[in-house]
Formats: structure tokens, C-alpha cells, sequence
DNA sequence: TTAACTGGAAAA
DNA sequence: TTTCCAGTTAAC
């Protein structure tokens, strides 16, 4: 049908030039017309003619569904889970389908779908609940998880079909409860994977275990029981482990190992592998713990303390608190497993979230031995030319009479971390007295500050000996394999660092010096691990050194074979390296957690930053609606203009701080104020 | 991107 | 007071 022609308009100009444009104008208005017409006259579906969707934008203000017209050509594709395009504010933008319902609580006319882009139903249902639980607790939007979970289509690789799963496994119980049986309640724990229920561990994990096969069972037990498993590791290297060993457990064709920078088609085709159920066990980094795997029955994280596990983009969400929250929305269990223990595995245990699996001490001590040799820094202090030695006696004699019986790994700190002031004389890390944040030098000339709230520093006195002077740790040299080389000739001498990291090493007799986070794995484990200048690596200008150092040191000493000898150069009365000895990672973690109370720091308290141009920042924080109790921090100069808070709260208002910070920027998106970064729970300040 | 709305200025 | 226009705002 042809609209009349439009009735003179009144007050047209009498020029020429004018009427030309005026016909132009009318002639693409009759167009928009014909295309409004046709498209509100093409029949809507008779059932369920609403469609909610998620609409692809970044503004706080518009994190939330809108109501579209389902068409009834559209009607049987535009299902939940699809991916589709609307107009929205006269734009074409990508959106998902995430409900249809039979009527919109919209007051004006819906604007009908334009275009179902394919009826792959991407966003699972799980998956969409998620990135909403995501969004409120980060204080961010929608759309930007929803960029982190679904990868972009690849069309070509959608008209493949997934190879299906094969029928039958090679998994054996009785292999998963000898794989497990140094731990005493794991027999337990693997029954209720199986059975369909949910259970919660925080798994201190004994050194020279195969930790890569106890998590394929684990995730075996869970698909024993018909339901699938997601494992989150921080690195390819871990991620090639467990491929490895899950395809040993249960045969091939059963799980997907998510490597990074696959390109866009393999990823996809995974990621319809995953989606369409076709592979129920899945294992890869950070990015996959959106994975929409069917029927959770296992999430699981292994070294949840690697800062890897912290997602760099917008809205910062942390592996852990991503795969926990599955857990509890979907009925999962969990597994928070590594060597080390981060606080915050030991608050799961201490808030009755998670139950512990840890071998016995008796066990522990038969199967290595762990100790310190050097002087400790009291000594060092009193005396500063009694300079211990790099590598004392007990070092040397350690690593001929290992190199007999295979390789040894000698960890060594890598050059280049930021580092934080300590005092003079016993090298305690130097706290801001105004709010216990870690002081550093901010410039050549400037005097030290505090990283957090900005005060500068002009009388420092340490809180644990009293001294007056300030010290930036000095770095060691870096040429501990051309040293180690010398004295152990003609061992054969191997590096494993940067750029040029080894995945594994044979089981021959060798040196193999790694730095922190690089060292290979010995098929046989490493008869002695040998770890150097600890007092580097306890000198970093973190909040979380000493935990992060204990980590380090703890991931290398797993590697040790049973009955093998873990032994550390440093100042043997250093809390840490107690705890390394005594393998007790629970009691550090613990007395962490007790510190951190007292200073109001994590994950006593809740942490956020606020980060923008000074004045944004400003406003922005005099718009908070910030729970009772909160602190606010700064502002401190960041990089070239900026300004940045620290806002803080204890714990129990958490989700308070979240809320208020979720509001702000909703509110300044709604008002079109310039944008501040916000950033809850920051993995490193 | 764009229709709908706003407020200010010019015309009456 | 009415009309017109430019700039702003919401967004189904």
C-alpha cells in the first residue's frame, strides 16, 4: 500500500533551492514511513510476542532489559540465548534475547525485532544470571561481562556440528580414591561430586602431589554422576597439565582445554563444543570460567592466589569470585586448591563455606623435608658485614648429592618488581601511620608517600624496632646459573625465565634455575629444590608480599618428589618462611587475616577504587551514598592527570559499598557526567 | 541515530 | 501569546 502524498506543509519558504530540499526531506520521510508501516503491519507472534533483551551498550543508566516485538517470522528463532540486532534509540545494536513473555510493563508501542543474526542460543540462561551477579558486585554493567563470557560469532564455524562425546570413559574409582588417599576426607568428598550433591572444599594440597590428576578425577567423579566440571588454572602451562592428565583419566573426546590466542574460529567452535553440551568437562585460565558448561556440578580453581586469575578488563572480576558464584548459583560444588593458601581461601574455611581437605602432618613430614639455612635479619643487622653468603654450605652440599639422583630446581627472584620501603635496620615493610597503606618512593626528589592516601612521609619511625631510616631492597644479581654452572661442573645447567620459559625438563640429573612462576616440571619430581634470596622476593611494594612470596616459594617446593628436600637461603625466623617449614599455610594465612583485621585492610575489609580526572573523582565521591562506617582515602595523582580514592568499608557491608558504587554510576551515566573507573576488591593498589 | 522535548528568541 | 529553531535527551 502507497501512502497519500504528504497535504503542503505549512510555512514552507517559496524558494527554489528550498523546495528541492523540502522534497527530498518528504521523499525519504515517505520512505520511513513505508518501512515504519510494513514493519507494524507484519503480523506479531501469537505466542509470547514480547522479547526481552539485553541490549549491547556500555551506560550504566541502560543496564537492563528492554521489550522488543517478536515478528512471527521471527517467532520460532528468537528464543532465549539468541543473539539479535534492534533499534534502539535509532541505532542498530547487537543485543540477546533473555526472556519471552506474553506482555511488556513498557507503556508505549514496541518497536519490532530487526534481525535474529542466528539461532544459536549463546547466552545460557546461567550464564546471563551470572554476568548480573557479576555486574552488582563489581559495581559495572551487563554488557561489558557478557563481552568477557560469549566469544564473537564466527559464522562458518557455527554450520559445523560438534563432534559428540563418546559414550564411555576409561575413568576408574578406585584410581581417583588411591590418587586421593593422602587426604582424609577426600573419599567423602569425591561420593558427593558423584552423587549430585554440592559439596565445598578448600584444598591444601601436599608437595610432590600430581595435583593435575587428583583435579581430572575430581572433575571425573562429577561427570561419573551425569553432571560437568569447569577448572580455572592460572596459566597455559598449568592448562596444558591438565589436558594432559585428564585425557589419561578419562580418554580423550571428554573435555576442552580453552588455550588463549587460538584465534576466533577454533575458539568459537570450543565454545560451541562447550554450549551445545557436546563436551562437558572444561578446563582453561580466567577466561573461561564463563564457559556455559550444562549441568555444573564442579567448579574448581587451582592457585587461587596468582594475580593471573584477576581479569584486567571492565568490570575486574576475579576467577575466584566468579567460579564461587556459580557454585552457590547453580548448586555446584567448589574446589579451591593450590600449595599455597590465599586469605581468602582460609575466610571460606573460617565462614563455614568450604570444608578443608589437607593431608595429616604425619604424612607431611614422611614425605619431604623443608628447611631454612642463612642468618636471620636480626643478626644481619647487628653485624652488616657478616654478610651471608648466596649460597651457604648446606646449599652446595644439597645439590651435589641430589644432582645424583636427578634434576634440581634452584628458584631465584627475577629483577623488576616495584618495590616498597622497609626499615633500615630490621627490614620490616614501611606503613603509612594514617591509614597502614605501603609507602614507596613516588619520584626522585619528591619524599616518600603512601600509595593509597597520598601522605607524604616526613618522620618515619619503624613501628617494630624504632629505627629512623627508610631503605629501598636491593636486587641481587642475576647471574646465579653461570655461578651454580661454575661450581657444580660438568652438570648441565638450564634456565627457565621470561620470555624463555620450560614446560617440563627430563628426569636426568641437571640444574634448573627458574625464576618465580617459570620452573618446569620433572615428570618424577625434583629430588631437591633449592630456593634462593628470599628476602627479594618478601620485598615487594605489595599489600600481599609476604602471602605472595610464601606462594612463590610453596608452587616451586610442590614440584619436590616424594621423600625429597625443599631447602631456603634466608632469615630462618621469618614468619613466612616458618610457615614454609611447618608447611602451614592454613596458620599464615590465618594470622594474615588477623593483621589485616587490624589495620582494616582485605579481606577484613572491602576495598574500592575510584579513578578519573580529579575533578569527575571529586564529584563522584561527594555523590557516593556510602555505607556507614565507610573511609574514603585520597584522592592520590595517577599517571598523567588523574586522580584516584580508595574507598573502604568493613566486610560486612560489602555489598552495601557495591550497591552505592553501582548507583553512582548510574546516576552519573544519567547524567552524562564524565566517567570515573571504579575497580571493587583491586587485585593490587 | 533520531524523534521528542526544551527553552529562548523573534514575530505578531 | 504564538511560532520557530537549535540544542538536548532518552533510548522498548
Amino acid at each position: 500500500m502507497t501512502p497519500d502524498p504528504a497535504p503542503d506543509q505549512p510555512g514552507q519558504p517559496e524558494l527554489l533551492p528550498g523546495m528541492v530540499r523540502a522534497t527530498v526531506k518528504q521523499s525519504q520521510a515517505k520512505a520511513r514511513a513505508t518501512r515504519a508501516r510494513k514493519a507494524s503491519e507484519l503480523a506479531v507472534a501469537e505466542v509470547d510476542p514480547v522479547a526481552r533483551v539485553l541490549v549491547d551498550v556500555p551506560l550504566a543508566h541502560l543496564d537492563r532489559t528492554f521489550d522488543y516485538a517478536v515478528p512471527e517470522t521471527m517467532a520460532a528463532a528468537a528464543l532465549p540465548g539468541v543473539r539479535v540486532k534492534v533499534r534502539f534509540a535509532g541505532q542498530d545494536v547487537d543485543g540477546f534475547v533473555v526472556a519471552r513473555t506474553g506482555a511488556s510493563d513498557h507503556a508505549g508501542s514496541l518497536t519490532a525485532l530487526r534481525r535474529v543474526v542466528s539461532d544459536e542460543p549463546v547466552l545460557a540462561p546461567a550464564v546471563a544470571e551470572l554476568a548480573a551477579a557479576l555486574a552488582e558486585r563489581y559495581a559495572g554493567v551487563r554488557s561489558d561481562v557478557l563481552r568477557l563470557a560469549v566469544p564473537p560469532r564466527h559464522a562458518t564455524t557455527e554450520k559445523q556440528p560438534s563432534d559428540p562425546e563418546p559414550a564411555t570413559t576409561d575413568w576408574d574409582p578406585a584410581e581417583a580414591a588411591r590418587s586421593w588417599a593422602t587426604y582424609e576426607h577426600a573419599d567423602a568428598y569425591l561420593r558427593h561430586l558423584a552423587d549430585g550433591s554440592a559439596p565445598r572444599a578448600v584444598w591444601g594440597t601436599a608437595p610432590g602431589d600430581d595435583w593435575p590428576r587428583l583435579v581430572a578425577h575430581a572433575a571425573a567423579s562429577a561427570h561419573h554422576g551425569g553432571r560437568g566440571a569447569l577448572i580455572c588454572v592460572p596459566d597455559v602451562k598449568d592448562v596444558a597439565r591438565l589436558d594432559q592428565a585428564l585425557t589419561e583419566v578419562l580418554g580423550p573426546g571428554h573435555h576442552v582445554a580453552l588455550t588463549a590466542e587460538v584465534g576466533p574460529g577454533p575458539r568459537y567452535r570450543d565454545f560451541l563444543a562447550i554450549s551445545r553440551g557436546a563436551r562437558r568437562i572444561v578446563v582453561g585460565t580466567r577466561a573461561a570460567a564463563f564457559a556455559p558448561v550444562r549441568d555444573l556440578g564442579l567448579v574448581c580453581i587451582w592457585d587461587d592466589g596468582d594475580d593471573l586469575h584477576a581479569e584486567p578488563r571492565a568490570p575486574y572480576p576475579h576467577t575466584r569470585e566468579t567460579l564461587l558464584l556459580r557454585a552457590e548459583l547453580e548448586g555446584a560444588a567448589a574446589l579451591v586448591g593450590g600449595f599455597a593458601r590465599s586469605v581468602e581461601g582460609e575466610y571460606l574455611l573460617r565462614t563455614g563455606w568450604a570444608h578443608e581437605l589437607a593431608p595429616p602432618r604425619a604424612a607431611l613430614r614422611e614425605r619431604v623435608t623443608v628447611a631454612v639455612t642463612g642468618a636471620t635479619d636480626h643478626e644481619l643487622a647487628r653485624d652488616p658485614h657478616a654478610q651471608a653468603t648466596r649460597l651457604p654450605s648446606e646449599v652446595h652440599q644439597l645439590i651435589r648429592d641430589a644432582l645424583t639422583r636427578g634434576p634440581v630446581l634452584v628458584q631465584t627472584p627475577r629483577a623488576g618488581y616495584a618495590l616498597a620501603l622497609a626499615c633500615e635496620r630490621c627490614r620490616t615493610p614501611a606503613q603509612c601511620a594514617h591509614c597502614a597503606g605501603p609507602l614507596a618512593l613516588t619520584g626522585p626528589t619528591t619524599p616518600p608517600a603512601c600509595r593509597w592516601c597520598g601522605t607524604a612521609v616526613d618522620a618515619w619511625s619503624c613501628a617494630e624496632c624504632g629505627a629512623r631510616g627508610l631503605r629501598a631492597p636491593v636486587l641481587g644479581d642475576a647471574r646465579t646459573a653461570e655461578e651454580l654452572g661454575r661450581i657444580f661442573a660438568p652438570a648441565r645447567v638450564r634456565t627457565s625465565s621470561g620470555d624463555r620459559v620450560l614446560a617440563v625438563v627430563g628426569d636426568e640429573p641437571a640444574i634448573v634455575v627458574a625464576t618465580p612462576g617459570a620452573e618446569p616440571v620433572a615428570p618424577g619430581g625434583y629430588p631437591a629444590v633449592v630456593l634462593l634470596d628470599t628476602r627479594l622476593l618478601l620485598g615487594r611494594a605489595d599489600l600481599r608480599s609476604e602471602e605472595e612470596a610464601l606462594r612463590r616459594w610453596s608452587n616451586a617446593a610442590g614440584l619436590v618428589r616424594q621423600g625429597g628436600r625443599v631447602l631456603a637461603v634466608g632469615d630462618p625466623a621469618h614468619p613466612a618462611l616458618q610457615a614454609l617449614v611447618r608447611w602451614d599455610h592454613s596458620g599464615f594465612a590465618a594470622r594474615e587475616i588477623a593483621q589485616r583485621q587490624e589495620a582494616h585492610l582485605p579481606p577484613a575489609s572491602r576495598l574500592a577504587t575510584i579513578t578519573g580526572e580529579a575533578g569527575a573523582v571529586d564529584d563522584a565521591v561527594t555523590l557516593l551514598a556510602a555505607p556507614p562506617g565507610a573511609e574514603v582515602l585520597g584522592p592520590v595523582p595517577v599517571g598523567d592527570d588523574e586522580e584516584r580514592v580508595v574507598v573502604r568499608v568493613p566486610r560486612a557491608q560489602g555489598a552495601a559499598l557495591s550497591r552505592a558504587l553501582r548507583e553512582l554510576q548510574q546516576v552519573r551515566s544519567g547524567r552524562k557526567l564524565d566517567p570515573v573507573r571504579i575497580q571493587v576488591d583491586p587485585a593490587a593498589i
